[in-house]
RNA sequence: GGCCCCAUAGUCUAGCGGUUAGGACGUCGGCCUCUCACGCCGAAAACAAGGGUUCAAGUCCCUUUGGGGUCACCA
């Protein structure tokens, strides 16, 4: 019995990785089994060497290790798809001898005209197989000759297709519902569909533990199986996290805190994290809500799972995470604090920022008390976070595109954060003198404060972003 | 919009044909107490709607409604 894990390294570490994690790593556990983890980097656009790293760090952090993967390597090494390249291309090249596949030399831009087409006919969506036909021989010469293509999977023309699901039973969807999926992108590596299924068979995945949000490629995935001529895998799709607001879509960055590392930095106990990961979907039986991972290994059962999306509750959390607080030693207390911030380090990294604004050690604590904190209280400040001639909203919007800016930028520094707050004041018009007292007060909740850029490095990536997209949020209301 | 998944309080959930529908977070009261917090006690709060099946339905089936996912050379 083997799963996986395979994340896709293209920002921040994850909760939804860490949930689908702590499920397949529970089941492997108990059932004996082996847990690997794959990084899914074939977007060579998107993903990111420092991403990766932060992942696994990640998953380490809340206490889940792995028997396979890059960094520990294992008998089905590469774990990383983006060394895996001649391994899809050879599949594909199978996939298109025994006409399973075919090439595709259909542009973007038809593609894209295609679209738009079938949006305003009102028609399903989808590829309208226009190379399909092309002659085999043909179509080789025109690759050999370097002529851009993709391969494409020549999907049945009729047929239901389904699957099955452990949790969910059997899945059906038409074969008129499923385009034929490019499987070979025009830069010669796969996309997920392909990679995904070649690894999982060639990595001996046993369970596809993943996410409801894969039920409908699923289909797709089953077809490329019997292409093949493999044996599919048991698929179990957990239901998805949800954002706490009003819509419950799936948990998403624009709405509320994704990345581990936020609830680390705010000071959620790791174990708690998991506990409460645990919580969603899941339950241990009776009325236990708290529980360590090897019990939660020593009672699983897929049994247990509820489909309804769970709610990521932040109280919930921090209830869980008091619970867990409160039964430490004080000197494991200690520990723990010491370990998140109160340590040299961090202290070192902060204190030239105040040295030259204390005057005695007393006043330390209070100059840099908003680097502890968690969310701050904009009241007393609300008549601050104002630039002359903007009207509020167009503030909150300002805040939330600073946020962008920083967001697709690589790393976390004094430097990129001053770069972009410049071009970020030009491209608005708004003074940095005005704009620079929102930013300020947004990150500090005050207006008298060390540096900002320096304070927004010290304060790190993700209580930067909480704090001024709460700022966003607060003068929304305010008006 | 097409297709797919889902549906017990605001939230996380128990329930797997017969229960006063249980627990937890949050909320509100009270007790404890030098304050606050913890802790303890208590309260309000749910089976989306309508049809079936059955002696009996939150539990099984259908329809409706609602929510979500997905429709990329992203994963």
């Amino acid at each position: 019995m083997r799963v996986r894990i395979a994340p896709s390294p293209t920002g921040d570490p994850h909760v939804g990785t860490a949930y689908i994690a702590l499920f397949n790593y529970a089941f492997a556990r108990q059932q004996g089994g082996k847990f690997v983890l794959r990084i899914e980097d074939t977007d060579l656009s998107r993903a990111r060497t420092d991403s990766e790293q932060l992942i696994f760090d990640a998953l380490h952090w809340i206490g889940l290790t792995w028997d396979e993967g890059p960094d520990v390597g294992g008998p089905h090494a590469p774990y990383r798809q983006s060394e895996r390249g001649d391994i899809y291309r050879e599949h594909a090249r199978v996939l298109l001898d025994r006409r399973e596949a075919y090439r595709c030399f259909c542009t973007e831009d038809r593609l894209a005209k295609l679209r738009i087409q079938q949006q305003a006919e009102k028609r399903p969506l989808g590829y309208d197989r226009h190379c399909r036909e092309l002659d085999p021989a043909e179509a080789a010469r025109r690759a050999a000759a370097g002529e851009p293509h993709v391969v494409r999977l020549g999907v049945p023309l009729s047929g239901p297709f389904a699957f099955h699901d452990l949790l969910r039973g059997e899945v059906t969807r038409d074969a008129r519902e499923i385009d034929d999926q490019v499987l070979l992108k025009s830069d010669g590596m796969p996309t997920y569909h392909l990679a995904n299924v070649v690894d999982d068979h060639l990595m001996a995945i046993s369970h596809v533990i993943r996410a409801e949000e894969w039920i409908s490629s699923t289909q797709k995935h089953v077809l490329l199986y019997r292409a093949f001529g493999w044996d599919p895998p048991q698929f179990i799709h957990m239901p998805l996290l949800r954002n706490a607001d009003k819509d419950k879509t799936k948990i998403s960055k624009r709405k509320q805190p994704v990345s581990v590392n936020y609830y680390r930095d705010i000071g959620i106990l790791p174990e708690a994290l998991l506990n409460f990961l645990g919580t969603m979907g899941w339950s241990f039986g009776g009325d236990r809500e708290k529980f360590t991972l090897a019990e939660m290994i020593e009672v699983f059962s897929w049994d247990r799972i509820s489909l309804g999306g769970p709610v990521f509750n932040l109280e919930k959390l921090t209830w869980l995470n008091e619970k867990y607080l409160h039964e430490l030693s004080v000197d494991e207390l200690a520990d723990r604090a010491i370990a998140w911030r109160l340590n040299k380090a961090y202290l070192t990294s902060v204190l030239p920022l105040v040295q030259k604004r204390i005057r005695k050690l007393d006043e330390l604590i209070p100059a840099i008390e908003f680097l502890f904190s968690g969310d701050l209280d904009y009241t007393p400040v609300l008549g601050e976070l104002v630039i002359p001639d903007v009207a509020p909203a167009d503030v909150a919007k300002g805040l939330l595109a600073y946020v962008e800016r920083f967001e697709a930028r690589v790393g976390w520094t004094k430097q990129m954060l001053e770069d972009e707050a410049a071009a970020w004041c030009s491209e608005l018009g708004w003074k940095t003198k005005h704009a620079y007292m929102v930013l300020r007060i947004a990150v500090t909740g005050r207006t008298a404060t060390p540096p900002l850029f320096e304070t927004m490095a010290a304060l790190g990536k993700e209580i930067t972003r909480r704090r001024l997209r709460r700022t966003a949020e607060v003068i929304g209301k305010a008006k």
